[in-house]
DNA sequence: CAGATATTGTCCGGTTTTGGACACTGGCGC
DNA sequence: GCGCCAGTGTCCAAAACCGGACAATATCTG
């Protein structure tokens, strides 16, 4: 609360927790660009550290034998977290996590989120109601890619990742986005195509712009929303208190 | 401990506890039958209470918009617990929980568990640290979901069915695998007369038996395996301890 | 034993997706 | 100002899968 230096936060967690629960972890948050494809975590390797993202977008990524075979369970962006393994007790997990839209946020080392994670029951409470709404994403995408054609789960991607950006637009290549959902990297260029069609979203090169968004949740087909509603109902309202400041 | 009634727990969850942290639990647990098709939770309504099972199978499903739009996330048996969300603190989730193979287990009032939960560093650890090998397996269900071929997941769905149920053959019907992995009751068919041709199962109505284990996994294709491992590594090793006695 | 019902076997056409390939293009570095 | 190349548009044949339907066979009920 000097006068120098402060920044206000953005990430959703750090601005719901108590003043007391942001003071335990205060002294070990480091401020940290996250570049695109960096990785945040690795595959059964100890995870070092746990990120609140400020601005950006992280996937949490499975990967199966085989390199072709990794998909997309999550994504993370000023909402929410990383590292949720690390409360869960878990020091590893055979899941990846790496920055799909560059960006920055707080990094606190795993031990030190680990000791006030037990210490404040109140913390405790917050990180693991995010946790469930983690998890119920991670259910969601996994009936999107049971159930959901290609169009209707890039629409569901293009609308999670906006929620996160709170931009219209997006800096992505069709490679990308195919890795994302699995899924070919023509079938993510034909599906963009429909969309553009349907003056549902503009494109360039590394670029998608949603200009409808209604539409897309049209095109989603109850696949989008779900998952979002749960966190709004377990992690309280958008605006339940000012934004929290932080001195860098 | 007394000479009467008693009976051997085989849920690993309590047999994996300290016994203070059992005996916790203990006053609150119900011995109770789990019917074929019962539901344990139902999709945003209050969990009202857990169960750790000891016999039978239970599934968690994703139900989106649409009736037909749901898909199986997770499966449970005498190795875990339904209601993970009430640990996480939330009361409800987007999601149904029921039944698939008839048994029986312990169920206790969410709130008491809930209790326990708070007052136990150590209990609150073990169920933690079941709650992240449960992620794990529906991430791996996301993945299977987006890059797997029917019979990939119907053979990954049989070796999971057949861990929890230590027993080879399994009363199922192809309509009831259909729902669970979200595809077409005749694409079922299909792909167990094929592993019946090369002789890894064989079918009856309302049965399936695997006579081959080691060929269903390599028909799974790296998408069996991690989460078993993962299992396996947080919750110790089968046998840590005697099987426990509880008396009904 | 005679339905009635549940479960499985099978077939169809049509759609979606895949794997692989190749041409085009916008923008960057030199 | 030119070449390079990541990124995109497009095509093909083959495979997988779907929705729907109907027949055949177990099993159950009375």
């Amino acid at each position: 609360m000097t006068a120098t230096a402060t920044k206000s936060l953005r990430n959703r967690i750090l601005n719901a927790m108590s003043d007391s629960d942001f003071a335990l972890l205060q002294p070990h948050l480091d401020s940290t660009p996250l570049r695109f494809r960096q990785r945040l975590q690795s595959a059964n390797r100890s995870i070092t550290d746990v990120h609140f993202i400020e601005d950006g977008i992280a996937s949490v990524v499975a990967v199966g034998a085989g390199e072709r075979r990794q998909t997309e369970i999550a994504i993370v962006g000023y909402e929410g977290m990383t590292g949720v393994p690390v409360l869960l007790g878990a020091d590893r997990s055979p899941c990846e996590v790496f920055i799909q839209v560059e960006g920055y946020g707080h990094s606190i080392a795993a031990e030190k989120l680990r000791a006030a994670f037990q210490q404040s029951r109140s913390l405790r409470d917050l990180l693991l109601r995010y946790t469930h709404s983690q998890w119920v994403q991670a259910s969601f995408t996994a009936l999107a890619n049971a159930r959901g054609s290609i169009s209707e789960r890039l629409a569901r991607w293009l609308l999670m990742a906006r929620d996160r950006l709170e931009c219209d637009r997006m800096a992505l290549t069709h490679e990308y986005l195919a890795l994302m959902l699995g899924v070919r990297r023509a079938g993510v260029t034909a599906a963009l195509h429909k969309f553009e069609q349907k003056a549902l979203v503009t494109t360039a090169r590394r670029s998608v712009t949603i200009i409808d968004r209604v539409g897309l949740e049209q095109i989603a087909n109850g696949l989008y929303g779900a998952p979002e509603a749960e966190y709004e109902r377990v992690l309280g309202p958008k605006a339940t208190r000012s934004h929290r400041a932080i001195h860098t």
